[in-house]
DNA sequence: CGAGCGCTTGATTGAGTTCAAAAATCGTGG
DNA sequence: CCACGATTTTTGAACTCAATCAAGCGCTCG
């Protein structure tokens, strides 16, 4: 999948003056491991096309604690769409899992002007229908699903991901603590190697 | 706000085939409390604009629990987007918690073509942005939060609903066993007349 | 090469489930 | 409108999965 910049730059049915504008509000940006690019309660809130790395966003309940939301690799877009659709400061942080780099957008700038013009390739009802139709599984699994069947199912889902992730943001992802999941792998193997089936 | 039939009669942009086909294609229907308006699997999915009564979505799991996904009163649009996305046979059940009237439309016609016409108030992005920041609470919450705190947010967020809602599917929509609702229910109105604080 | 971070392992605890049965509420037909 | 059966809610006891707490191991990277 092309870029950002790319697409947009490949379409050119804004006028000079809306293609300026673009200019102006996207950049490009490396970002170095753990470099956190927005955080709950910012005023700025924009959108981010990984053009390289993985980053991540999540939320910090009152103990602290770290709670993934989602993972976004090559291609993806990162972005805490609920500041937009509340017009509220967003609710999660993002950061970066490893050296990466990204395209910046207003997030105002995507959600009205780029998500509006299908020529992009930025379908917005696509995309967002998709998104919701991910959320709607995420939520049934973390209802009805077992830590250990959510693990498997993450497994299958995102195996790429799975690989370039340290094991206790899988767990933060999932819902568990690293204990939690350190013990299910453990058993897992274990059921591997001594041949049990079921 | 109003209703999906009379929004699209207001605003006579299409042309006369179009509107022709529309008005084949969406039609009003009574349904009684306890009617299945889709099942997973169905071949067809359609969206459901709720003018009066109360709706809900779920998913059954392999042991034959009901995890309700949402509910939709007045003025709400209940669809099971994720057949749509994914262009496969929709997921969830759809039934009627009360008795109620809704409008019918195929899902199809109303990603494609509705929701692409911001004149008719049924701009997309926005209906869909908001439903994906939604969501995004409600997977935090069941990462972070306690059946309890879920609970209170529930009745925070959707008082209405927690009055028109038999107790077990409110413990179905947070992930509980309709005997863990009752117990924090009794928890909460004991501390309450007991005049305990924290 | 050592300090710190991440993963594993085990013991203990606790929130929520399961199972069972009684109490309350609802709905329906007479 | 009442009565009765069915469904819902409550309550309690036993249990389970995952959290917490704690200790030890193994990397890696500074």
């Amino acid at each position: 999948m092309k870029s950002f910049l790319e697409t947009l730059s490949e379409y050119p049915i804004l006028s000079s003056e809306e293609m300026q504008s673009i200019s102006t509000k996207v950049h490009i940006k490396k970002v170095a491991k753990g470099e956190i690019l927005q955080k709950k309660g910012d005023l700025s809130n924009r959108i981010f096309f990984v053009k390289k790395g993985l980053l991540r966003s999540y939320s910090i309940d009152e103990n602290e604690k770290e709670h993934i939301f989602m993972f976004a690799s090559e291609d993806w877009i990162m972005s805490d769409l609920s500041s937009h659709a509340f017009n509220a400061p967003p609710e999660l942080y993002i950061d970066a899992v490893e050296d990466s780099e990204i395209e910046i957008c207003p997030q105002d700038f995507f959600v009205n002007v780029v998500l509006q013009h299908p020529e992009f390739g930025f379908s917005g009802t696509d995309k967002l229908t998709k998104r919701v139709a991910v959320l709607q599984k995420r939520v049934i699994m973390l209802m009805s699903a077992s830590a250990r069947e959510r693990y498997e199912n993450f497994l299958e889902t995102y195996p790429k991901i799975a690989q370039r992730v340290p094991q206790r943001m899988i767990a933060s992802y999932l819902g568990i603590t690293p204990e939690a999941l350190s013990k299910i792998r453990g058993e897992m193997s274990r059921r591997k190697t001594t041949g049990l089936i079921i």
